[in-house]
DNA sequence: CATGTTTTCGCTCCTTAGGCGAAAACCTCG
DNA sequence: CGAGGTTTTCGCCTAAGGAGCGAAAACATG
């Protein structure tokens, strides 16, 4: 509410993504190392200050675009708000926290002191920088379930073991092909595309390729488990 | 990061809370009516500034607390940051917004300018606030499919029938009080307490009090559907 | 005690997730 | 060029969860 009785407290706010995507088998994140007090040598989430003509959608979005060379974000949604009064030191800064998802056929070019490192391994992370990639991590889990965020992070055309490994590193259990299939065919967002591969040098059947179909290229969150009467078929 | 090399942008930071409650077989909010320019008499959502020695989950809390009566808020949950440099007029204010749920059971003393009002009959909302209440719509129905908040809109003990009711009205369509209670009772969330209500002056016959698990009433989004392997019981 | 009302319970059906093994389609090597 | 190895695909089956429906249970009233 825009009162000016007394005075309003004002504060810093900044963005930071925690960009991820699904390299050599499993589930990275970018990260790039400070050169500067404090916490010199961490590893912290590209982002920066929110401007004054923009909202943190848009900032977030320029800000990757500037530090690191991610155009082919497939994929970005506000994670959460961190306010801690500390979580940084000196002046108060409030952070939007996204979550960024890169499809795993682009390598990105990156500025030197910017990493991908897997989830799993993290090094010294600055600040709150740790809980917002766990954060990350937990959403896209959660969605790979239960929406179809996965094409995010598939190449826009793939094996079903190339997808298969993807699901796998990104929930970080073993799912199987056969059902993956069987599951997203279902649900009308996979589609052949009449192509094959050529298999290995060891042999094998040409894996059929596929690819998301339109209405699987925008995040849905709708899926009732409890589900809406059954529409009536006569 | 907090460097500060130039000026970094200062901006006012609000919190906002759509409080919802089934009430009178309907899902309806808490709204306030401004009585101050801008936007005076129009209705919006209870919050404040951000305090410099709080986060933002402390914050609306204590706001809530302040500026009406709802202390028995049984969920609070961050929905989304409203950030658009004209969201509201004057200096720069960006917003956090929360979803509150309060049970049915209890009406909270809410002071004279503010006032219940069903979902799907706004009034005329002051700057962004609809826009909020729907979200909070959404990720209250998408919730309640898909996790155990139920718990957070039914009083400690009900009958089926008043839970069918909650649901019916949170979700918008109707459910079977047979198949809401097979669905939560098979994930554990759901247990009979033994008594019984009497029946109405109608008769009928006296419906069996049920109330949730320990387990059921924290919040859990764990809901997978493609499931982890099966744990191989033997 | 007949009638009306509300809740509960049992049965069945359908959809979807998951498992498994056989068949298909390719390679390489002797 | 056929045997053996590899990878993918497909069909068939099972399990589990969601949903529908009607009968039975348990009460009230007149």
């Amino acid at each position: 509410m825009p009162d000016a009785t007394t005075e309003p407290p004002l504060l810093g706010h900044e963005v930071l993504a925690a960009v991820l995507q699904v390299r050599d088998e499993s589930l990275q994140v970018l990260l790039w190392e400070r050169a500067r007090e404090p916490d010199v040598h961490r590893w912290s989430l590209p982002g920066g200050r929110l401007r004054l003509d923009e909202d943190v959608e848009h900032s977030i979005r320029r800000q990757l675009k500037e530090k690191v060379d991610v155009r082919q974000l497939a994929h970005v949604e506000q994670l959460a708000v961190f306010s801690a009064p500390d979580r940084v030191p000196g002046p108060r800064l409030v952070a939007s926290a996204f979550l960024g998802l890169v499809p795993s056929d682009n390598d990105p070019e990156v500025p030197p002191d910017t990493r991908w490192h897997p989830v799993d391994a993290l090094p010294t992370t600055a600040f709150d920088h740790e809980a917002i990639v766990r954060r990350a991590q937990h959403r896209l889990r959660s969605k790979l379930s239960y929406t179809n965020i996965g094409f995010a992070l598939a190449p826009p055309a793939f094996t079903m073991s190339e997808l298969r490994e993807i699901y796998s590193a990104a929930l970080g259990y073993t799912v199987s092909s056969t059902n993956l299939q069987r599951v997203l065919s279902r649900r009308g967002l996979l589609e052949p595309t009449g192509e094959t591969t050529k298999p290995g040098r060891a042999g094998g059947r040409p894996a059929a390729l596929f690819h998301f179909t339109v209405r699987g290229m925008q995040v849905t969150d709708e899926f009732a488990v409890l589900r809406p009467p059954a529409a009536k078929t006569r």
